[in-house]
Parts: C-alpha cells; structure tokens; sequence
DNA sequence: AGAAATAGTGGGTGCTGGCCCACTATAGGT
DNA sequence: ACCTATAGTGGGCCAGCACCCACTATTTCT
C-alpha cells in the first residue's frame, strides 16, 4: 500500500534531475543484463569500438572511450579469454597489440546490442514512436555540446 | 592536438546511452558544486523534500526519496550541524524525530537551487528555449514510466 | 651506444553509493 | 506486565569506477 511517494516538485522541475534518473536507471539495466553473461558496459563499448573502426591497437582504445589504459588491458583481456577478440603484436612495432574483432565477438555484439534496444525500448515506453526519434535529436545536440564549460577537456 | 576521438556509432544511436552519459555529466556537475558547500545531492534533495512538503518524520523522508533510512538519520545529522534544519521529538510518538526547515536552511536550498539552474542552463545550452521545454516534458513522460518493468517494486 | 619516450601490464588505492545488521528507545496490543 | 512492532541510529560491508604507480619490452632520438 506504500504510495510512490511523490518526490519533490523542485527537483522534478529540474530537466538535469530527470536526465539523471532516467539516464541512471538505463545504465543501471543494461548493466544488469550485460551482467547475466558475465559483461560489462566496457566491455560492450570497446566491442563496439571495434566492429564500428576495425582493429585497434590499445592505446586507441583508450582514447577512443577515454579510458584509463592499464584498464583497457584488463578489459581486452578478458574479451580475449571469452574469444570475442585477438591479440596480435604489431610486426612493425612489437610494443604494440593490435585487437581484432572476432566472428564470436561480433556476434555477441549483435545480442548486446538487441537487449540494449530491448532496455531501450523499455524506457522509452511511454513515449510515441515520433517523440523517440525527436528525443533522440534533442539529446544528440547536448551529448554535442557537453564538452565545454565545466569539462575543459 | 588529441582529437576528440570519435565514440562508437552503434552507441551514439542508442537514446539510452546518449541519456546515461549526459545524465551522469549533469549530476556530476552538480555535485561538484554542492561539494564545494560541503554539500552532497542528498542534502539538496532532502531540503527540497522539506521545502516541498513541509516537516517530516525521518521515516516519510526516507520513503519519499527512496533511501535507505539509516542514510536517512546521517544526511539529517549533517544538515542539522549545518543549522538548515531543525530536529525536534514528537511529543505524541517519542521514538519520532520531526525534521523541519530553517530559515538557513530555506535560504540555502534557494542558493543551491540556482546553482542547480545554471547547472542545467549549461548542459542544456545546445538547445533553443523551445527545445529544452519539449526534452523536459519527454523526460517527464519517460521519468514518469520508469516504475515499470525491470524494476518491480 | 646510451638516453629518453612509448605501449602494455599488474597491482593497487580511494571515493561513492546503496545496503544491511545490530542495538536502543519507545509505543501498542493483549 | 509481557510481547511485538516501529523509529532512529551507528557501524560496517560490498560493488563499481576511476585513477595512478611501478615495471618491462621496445622503439626512437641524438
């Protein structure tokens, strides 16, 4: 019988608060998922880096997915243990490892990629299929502009 | 010369991940501001939760913003040192602690109310006035149907 | 050749947020 | 009076995440 508990006006006025709830709540379910095949959400990401650029040697990753590097070993090294990628030394420059996409990682990517448009699906739920893509638009132009004030990156 | 190093498409063209991290670099942001207070977004909430609906008994604060009630007496703790809230027995139900809003207490949560604005005038700059009235009232929608599916509570 | 820079690892640390338990004080039921 | 339930509190735990350092292997510079 515990009512919802209206949450304060003041902060539900705050487009950022919804941002950050709603956004939270996203990450924190395809997390879920993710973690039901023993993944997470950098897994996924750098799986993703690679099908969407092809082979990249580590430090690429990094910067691609502003990650810490001694973190995208670890991360590409379980990705290698599960045979979603190989590791090759780079001839030219042997300090280098080149990472490679393989047929398994790819077709993991694939189911990845199905239950997170599954959970995104069902948060956009309450929205019309017009009001998703124009949502889509909106947060596309401030994902865009983030790296500005505040993050002098 | 690091340029930004494009994110993987297959991301970008999810809604929910363009709404994770836009909502996390929001939060980010405001936390920080409130760090410089000495200030959590607890606290911030917890004002609001006063400012909102008046005196409440540890318990209702706990069920209305969903936190766990032990976090609950620490936040309050921390807000009545500061002097922006008042604790205060009730005689009816002497195990009850009524938590009230200070004049201090109202003063700041306003300060940290524009803060919070700013906060979102920034993250949202890319978008015309017109276009942060439509993201807001989408969010509401979406916001409004997080309590759904995956999250049975 | 020697010095300095770079790529990758392994092993940590610190912060955070959410959560849970044990305990006290008080109240309510019978 | 006794038993149970409830409010608050203090302490601590765990997971996630970001970050950083030390070290090796290798390359590049001079």
């Amino acid at each position: 019988m515990d009512l919802p508990a209206a949450r304060p006006p003041s902060l539900l006025g705050l487009s950022t608060y919804l941002l950050s709830q709603t956004g939270k709540t996203a990450r924190a379910r395809l997390a879920q998922r993710l973690a039901d095949r023993g993944l997470k959400l950098w897994h996924m990401a750098t799986l993703a880096a690679l099908a969407d650029f092809g082979p990249h040697v580590q430090r690429e990753l990094a910067a691609r997915l502003a990650m810490d590097p001694s973190d995208v070993a670890k991360v590409v090294d379980e990705l290698a243990a599960a045979g979603y990628v190989d590791r090759s030394r780079d001839p030219g420059d042997r300090r280098r490892v080149a990472v490679t996409l393989t047929g398994a990682g790819r077709a993991t990517l694939a189911e990845l990629d199905t239950e997170a448009r599954q959970v995104q699906d069902d948060i956009l739920a309450p929205l019309s299929l017009a009001e998703r893509a124009q949502i889509h638009v909106l947060l596309e132009k401030v994902y865009g502009g983030l790296r500005r004030t505040s993050d002098p990156a």
